[in-house]
DNA sequence: ATGGTGGTCTTACCA
């Protein structure tokens, strides 16, 4: 079996600790990191290296930051897409195996139309454009991350409150169908799932206790590992502990 | 009640 996750840490430099403990508890064997907030020269690559993993990481200063994190080798890394020249640091695309996996960390977009939306929504095109490219070249495909798409209400707490907003907006989730149109399938939709399940809380108004939350990290998958996929699960306890990130992980697990 | 918290070479900006 094969273990894929997904995680904004926000910040690795202090969530780093509980980064290493949830994977020795979750047994994961392969986790995108979203949000490391590190410049590759800090990125602390002996304590994943100590456990025995590879590592591989696009950081820059302050904001946005990839990682990936593997017990098998990483290849063919690539952090930069055709026709979009971002500096932010926001795309890994690794090959482990005979698995091409794409960790994402999708802008946030701020507000409905201001440039930081026009700017997730012109992101967004351009990875699916490339995602699109991937899915011929790779037939085992997994795109994971912080999508920062809610795609449908009920992967909203009150959808009434969130009309129209930002993360829920028709543009967001009609770039979400758009991707989703390169025969990938959202994972945590292949099985039965409780109601109210979310992978994102905000810090502010007692979200997490309130469960106001909204499912934006997923873990997408071709036709070729949605046959393999045994389980897709959103696990709510990291962000129980102490000084927790706003995203709590999401997994699948994968046969042989 | 129209805010709130948390992260970042902090006093502004991002989420």
């Amino acid at each position: 079996m094969l273990k894929l996750a997904s995680w904004n840490v926000n910040s690795l430099k202090v969530r780093l600790e509980q980064v290493l403990t949830w994977l020795d508890s979750s047994e994961v064997d392969i986790l995108g990191i979203q949000e490391t907030k590190l410049v590759d020269e800090q990125f602390p690559v002996d304590a994943f290296v100590e456990k025995g993993y590879h590592v591989v990481y696009a950081g820059q200063k302050t904001y946005n930051g990839v990682a990936v994190i593997s017990r098998f080798p990483i290849s063919d890394v690539q952090t930069d897409i055709p026709d979009l020249d971002d500096p932010q640091r926001r795309i890994l695309a690794v090959t482990i195996g005979d698995l091409r996996l794409i960790n994402l960390y999708v802008p946030n977009g701020a507000e409905v139309g201001c440039d930081k939306y026009e700017y997730k929504l012109n992101w967004l095109a351009k990875v699916s454009a490339y995602i699109e490219q991937q899915s011929r070249e790779h037939a085992k495909l997994a795109v994971m991350g912080d999508f920062n798409i809610a795609p449908e209400d009920r992967d909203v707490h009150d959808p009434a409150e969130w009309v129209d907003c930002i993360l829920v907006s028709p543009l967001e989730r009609q770039a979400w169908h758009t991707l989703l149109s390169t025969r990938l399938k959202d994972s945590f939709r292949l099985f039965p799932q409780e109601d109210n399940q979310f992978s994102w809380w905000d810090y502010r108004a007692a979200g997490f206790r309130r469960n106001r939350g909204l499912r934006i990290d997923h873990i997408l998958l071709s036709d070729a590992l949605v046959q393999n996929c045994l389980s897709s699960q959103i696990d709510r306890e990291p962000r129980t502990w102490e000084r927790p990130s706003d995203h709590t992980p999401v997994w699948v697990a994968l046969k042989n």
